[in-house]
DNA sequence: GAGCACTGC
C-alpha cells in the first residue's frame, strides 16, 4: 500500500476566506482568533499536498486522529481549490446527526457565511442547505437515500465519507456504492458520449441522462491506525497520515485478570481519587443497571472514608435517560471536588465530556448479537476491540497528559481482536438487501461489500422480503409494493404494514402505530417511582393489545398538544407544556418527539404516493384483522403453560411482563418485537384475529 | 412479573 506522511509543524498560509465584509471590532477579533485556530491545526500545513493528492488519485484514504482538523478543514480546501466549479458539491458525511450539524456550524462561522448558504447539513426532519450551497454535511443514511433519486449522485463532485472506521451498517452500504458510482461516472467520461435516456443501472452498463459526468472524487477519513482495510477495498488507494493532536496517555494494566469487574471498577476509582493528582473520572460500563450498582456501591464506601476525603461527586450518562439528567455530566464540578463519570459507551464517540484526566476501562461491552437462522438479535456483554481500548484510553488525553487504567493484564490486550466486528456482520439485512435491490443492484451475494456478511443472513432476508410481497419469484424488486417498501424509511415490515393498511382502510391508526414503534421505548420508567408510572399507564391501556395503547397516547399527546395550541401561540411554551404533559403520564419525552417527527414525515411520503389516511374510528376488528395480515410472521399460540410458540418458526416466547396482555394471555398474539434476555421474550403484543391468521396459515389449522 | 449498548433513514 503506498502511503506517505505528512509533519503537521511547518506552518502554510492558507486560502482567503474572509471575502471582503465589513465587521465590527469585536466580530474582527472573533474572525482574527478563528485564523489562528485554523492555521495551529495540525493538517493546515498539509493543505497544499492534500490538495494535489486529491487532483492526482480518484480515491485516497485520510488517516487522522482526533484533533488534526480533517472533517472542517479538507472541504474548505478543496472549495478554494476549486472542486464546486460548475455548481458542484463537495459532500461530507457522518455516522451521527448532532456532528453533521455542529461541524457544519463551525466551517460556516469559518467562512463567515450563513449556515444553509455555502456551507450547510442536511439530516433527516432538517434540511439546512440551499441552492447555493457547495459545501454540504450530512448524515451517510441520508446520502444513501439520496442515491435512490439519483443513483450516480450527480451533483456531487467529491464525497468524503467521514469516521469510516466505525463501519455502520450505512457507512458500509454507502462505501459500496460509491465504488460503482465512481465506476459507472469514469466509464460515462471516458465514454464521453451523452446518452439520451435518464436510467441509470449501476451494476451493468453505465447509461446517463445527456449530461457528460466529471469523475467523482473519493476520500475515505478513517481514525484508526490502519488503513489497509480501506485501501485493499479501493484497489490500492494511496494512504495519507495526518497527525492529530492528543496529550500523551499513560496505559496501566492489571498483573492478573479480575473476577469481578465492577468491584474492580470500584476499587479503582477510590485508588485514583486517594492516591492520584485531581482531574475527573470516566469509567466505562456496559449498561443502566450496572451504572446503578457502581453508583450505590462508591456511595457506600464513601461513608468508610474521613470526612476530607469524600468529595466525590458521580454523574450518569447513558443513552435511554432523559436529556436534562444527561446534561449533568457537563455541569461543572464544585471545587475541591472530583467529578466521577459512570458511563455506557455513549461516552466513547458521541459524548465529549470535558475535564478528564483519568479513565477506567473494564474492557467490555453490550453489544448486539444477531442469530440469522433464527431471525433472534440479543444483547450480550463482550470483550471490545483493541481500537476501541484505543479511542476509550484517548478520551483521558483531550485537555492534556492523562492516565488509563485497564482492568485486565497487557496479555489479554494483545488477545482482543483488531477492530470491532462491522455492524453489518452482525444486523437483520432486510432493510440493506431492500435498498440495494431499489438501487439496481439484484445480485446480492455477489455485490461487492467490504465485509460480506454470512450467506445466510442475505437469504434469511431475502426470504423475509418474499414473504412480505416486496421480491418476486424471481428475486426482483416487485411493482408496485416493493418499490413503495423502498421509498419509506422504515422497517420492510412496517412499509409493508402502511401498505396494506390501506385496503383494509385504517391507515391513519397503523401509521401512528409504525411510528411509535419507530422509536425508543415511549414509556419511561424509573426504578424508584414504578407503581406511580403504572397507574399514571393505565389510562391509555387497550384490552386488545400494546398497538391501539400507543395508539391511545400518540392521540393523547396530541390532543394536549393542541389544546395548549389554542391556549398560546408560542412555540417553546407549547413545548415545555408537552415535556410537562410527558413527565406526568411517565412517557419519554425525547421518544415522543421523534414519534411525532416520524409520523409526519411519512405521512408526507403517503400523500406523495396518493395514499390517503382513512381511519377505522370504532372498528377495532378492523384493525385487529389488519395487524394480523401485516404482521403474521409474527403470530404465536399460546401453549397450555402459558408460553406461546410461534407459528412460522416453533420458537418458544413468554409475553415481556410489560405488556397489557401479559395477564389476559390470550390464545392468538401477534407481536412486533423479540427479545433476549434472561428468556426470549416478546413485546408489543395484541390479539390475533384468528380468520385473518388461517389465510397464512391454511395448511396448518 | 422484567430490565433494553449505540447509531441512523
Amino acid at each position: 500500500m503506498p502511503s506517505i506522511s505528512i509533519s503537521p509543524l511547518k506552518e502554510q498560509k492558507i486560502g482567503n476566506l474572509n471575502q471582503g465584509s465589513k465587521a465590527s471590532n469585536k466580530s474582527l477579533d472573533r474572525k482574527h482568533w478563528i485564523l489562528q485556530q485554523r492555521r495551529s491545526l495540525p493538517i493546515a500545513s498539509a493543505e497544499r499536498k492534500l490538495v494535489d493528492e486529491v487532483r492526482k488519485n480518484d480515491t485516497i484514504i485520510i488517516v487522522g486522529e482526533t484533533g488534526s482538523g480533517k472533517t472542517t478543514q479538507l472541504p474548505q480546501y478543496l472549495f478554494n481549490a476549486g472542486f464546486c466549479r460548475d455548481g458542484k458539491v463537495i459532500g461530507i458525511t457522518q455516522p451521527r446527526r448532532v456532528a453533521a450539524i455542529t461541524v457544519a456550524k463551525r466551517v460556516a462561522e469559518e467562512c463567515d457565511v450563513q449556515l444553509g448558504q455555502k456551507v450547510g447539513y442536511a439530516i433527516r426532519f432538517e434540511d439546512a442547505t440551499s441552492g447555493s450551497t457547495r459545501i454540504k454535511y450530512m448524515t451517510d443514511g441520508l446520502l444513501l437515500r439520496e442515491a435512490l433519486l439519483d443513483p450516480i449522485l450527480s451533483r456531487y463532485s467529491v464525497i468524503i465519507v467521514d469516521e469510516a472506521h466505525e463501519r455502520t451498517v450505512h457507512t458500509d452500504v454507502l462505501l459500496g456504492l460509491l465504488k460503482k458510482v465512481q465506476g459507472a461516472r469514469l466509464k460515462q467520461h471516458k465514454l464521453d458520449k451523452p446518452y439520451a435516456n435518464n436510467v441509470v443501472k449501476l451494476d451493468n452498463e453505465c447509461h446517463s441522462s445527456n449530461t457528460k459526468f466529471s469523475p467523482l472524487k473519493l476520500i475515505i477519513m478513517s481514525a484508526s491506525l490502519d488503513a489497509k482495510g480501506f485501501s485493499e477495498y479501493f484497489g490500492g488507494a494511496k494512504a495519507v497520515y495526518v497527525q492529530g493532536r492528543q496529550y500523551p496517555v499513560d496505559i496501566l494494566y492489571t498483573y492478573n485478570p479480575e473476577p469481578d469487574y465492577v468491584d474492580a471498577t470500584v476499587i479503582t476509582i477510590f485508588q485514583i481519587h486517594l492516591d492520584d493528582n485531581p482531574g475527573d473520572i470516566l469509567a466505562f460500563l456496559t449498561g443502566q443497571e450496572e451504572i446503578e450498582l457502581v453508583d450505590m456501591l462508591v456511595h457506600e464506601r464513601l461513608k468508610q472514608l474521613p470526612e476530607h476525603s469524600r468529595n466525590i461527586l458521580t454523574v450518569r450518562i447513558y443513552s435511554s435517560l432523559p436529556s436534562e439528567q444527561q446534561m449533568n455530566v457537563f455541569r461543572p464540578t464544585p471545587s475541591n471536588f472530583r467529578k466521577v463519570i459512570l458511563a455506557t459507551n455513549i461516552a466513547e464517540t458521541s459524548v465529549t465530556i470535558p475535564g478528564v484526566k483519568y479513565v477506567i476501562d473494564p474492557g467490555v461491552v453490550k453489544s448486539r448479537y444477531y442469530n440469522p437462522v433464527t431471525g433472534m438479535e440479543s444483547l450480550i456483554i463482550m470483550p471490545i476491540s483493541k481500537a476501541q481500548a484505543l479511542q476509550r484510553s484517548g478520551r483521558a488525553g483531550r485537555e492534556g497528559p492523562g492516565k488509563c487504567f485497564r482492568l485486565y493484564p497487557e496479555s489479554e490486550f494483545w488477545k482482543l481482536i483488531d477492530s470491532t466486528v462491522p455492524e453489518i456482520k452482525r444486523c437483520s439485512l432486510s432493510n440493506v438487501v431492500l435498498q440495494l435491490k431499489a438501487l439496481g443492484f439484484d445480485d446480492i451475494i455477489g455485490f461487492d461489500f467490504m465485509d460480506k456478511p454470512s450467506r445466510s443472513a442475505i437469504k434469511q432476508s431475502l426470504q423475509e422480503l418474499y414473504l412480505l410481497g416486496a421480491l418476486t419469484d424471481d428475486c426482483k424488486l416487485s411493482d408496485p409494493v416493493g418499490i413503495q417498501m423502498a421509498r419509506f424509511p422504515l422497517d420492510p415490515i412496517y412499509s409493508k404494514a402502511l401498505i396494506l393498511s390501506r385496503e383494509f382502510r385504517c391507515l391513519e391508526e397503523m401509521l401512528i402505530v409504525v411510528a411509535m414503534l419507530s422509536v425508543e421505548s415511549i414509556f419511561y420508567s424509573p426504578r424508584e417511582k414504578f407503581e406511580e408510572a403504572r397507574s399514571a399507564w393505565k389510562k391509555f391501556s387497550s384490552p386488545d393489545g400494546d398497538h391501539l395503547t400507543l395508539v391511545t397516547v400518540f392521540r393523547a399527546a396530541i390532543e394536549y398538544r393542541e389544546k395548549i395550541r389554542a391556549a398560546t401561540n408560542k412555540e417553546n411554551s407549547i413545548d415545555k407544556s408537552l415535556s410537562r404533559w410527558c413527565r406526568d403520564n411517565f412517557i419519554n419525552n425525547r421518544s415522543l418527539k421523534h414519534a411525532l417527527d416520524v409520523h409526519s414525515q411519512i405521512k408526507v411520503y403517503l400523500e406523495q404516493m396518493d395514499m390517503s389516511l382513512s381511519s377505522c374510528g370504532d372498528d377495532v376488528l378492523q384493525f385487529r384483522r389488519c395487524l394480523t395480515a401485516s404482521f403474521f410472521l409474527n403470530a404465536a399460540e399460546k401453549q397450555p403453560d402459558g408460553s406461546y410458540r410461534v407459528k412460522a418458526n416453533g420458537q418458544n416466547v413468554q409475553i415481556h411482563p410489560s405488556s397489557v396482555l401479559f395477564r389476559a394471555k390470550p390464545e392468538c398474539i401477534i407481536f412486533t418485537e423479540l427479545i433476549q434476555t434472561n428468556q426470549i421474550y416478546v413485546r408489543s403484543v395484541s390479539q390475533a384475529w384468528m380468520p385473518e391468521l388461517s389465510k397464512y396459515y391454511d395448511a396448518e389449522s
